[in-house]
DNA sequence: TCAGATTACTTGTTAATTGCAAGTGAAAAT
DNA sequence: ATTTTCACTTGCAATTAACAAGTAATCTGA
């Protein structure tokens, strides 16, 4: 459901370059990453990454990618200070992506998490539909 | 075949954070875009390309690609001035991670080019077999 | 209840990266 | 011999990222 108007003007319209002008840095995947696998949803836990993201940068990225409806932002009903970031179906959607990056990395860089990359390199549709079933029973995702 | 050392200290050994910190910038994945699809291999291709990238960082984005082994340089036999760049098999492996990209692009974002995405769409796998197919039988790769 | 902690930020400030314009030297074409 | 092409480099301005500190709203524990 490709969106009638850009938000920005693009250096071009293929699509490459667009998921490129999007998720193209160092911290968005990593974001997505942590909700995806690690179903991190709120500000603090991103900031406890390993990676150790800014907190200027996060919140501008966190912002960025819900305005890119690829987050979705709610209030936590039982604490009044805290948000809830969950993955919307279009953020869902590049786990394909983030996946054939992991074994791009594996195959040719020195790594970390082999056990990951032995669950994906098992069965690659398996892991997808796992990952995706997990997202599902959360259902915490509003889109 | 990865590699035993890293060349840079990685924020972490995260598989995808080690794709990130490779790719992960407005550039890199275009240049290998236009050695992918589009058979470039000369700097002043890469300067023509539409997206118009600014020869100090397309100069600085080569020379990080052929660092990581992604692409190689080797000197054009008739003439002197060229040097020709190749995809390495490393960067070959690049494919499926830009098909994600684009098919995520193809089904969120408006986008050009449904040509190339009704031929992905259609058969992923043969498209990747093609493509690596032309690659090889170029053969002016050397690793 | 109220001091202290927690959460999700913002606001400087400095450092690094990017983008633009112009220039360079070697090789090729005219 | 001069001009053009090629793959860059250099200098500088603008943008972006990283670091440190601070803030307002909310919650927690004595």
């Amino acid at each position: 459901m490709p969106r009638s108007r850009p938000r920005t003007k693009l250096r071009s319209g293929c699509p490459l370059n667009v998921s490129v002008e999007i998720l193209g840095d160092r911290w968005s995947l990593l974001i997505i990453r942590d909700m995806m696998l690690r179903d991190f949803r709120s500000y603090t836990q991103f900031l406890e990454s390993y990676e150790r993201i800014a907190t200027n940068i996060l919140a501008n990225r966190l912002k960025k990618l819900e305005r890119y409806g690829i987050i979705a932002t709610q209030q936590d009903p039982l604490d009044g200070r805290k948000l809830i970031y969950t993955l919307t179906e279009k953020g869902m959607d590049l786990a394909p992506v983030l996946t054939e990056m992991v074994l791009w990395t594996a195959a040719h860089e020195e790594h970390q998490n082999p056990e990951l990359i032995r669950q994906i390199k098992k069965d690659k549709q398996k892991f997808l539909a796992a990952v995706r079933q997990r997202w599902l029973e959360k259902s915490s995702h509003i889109d």
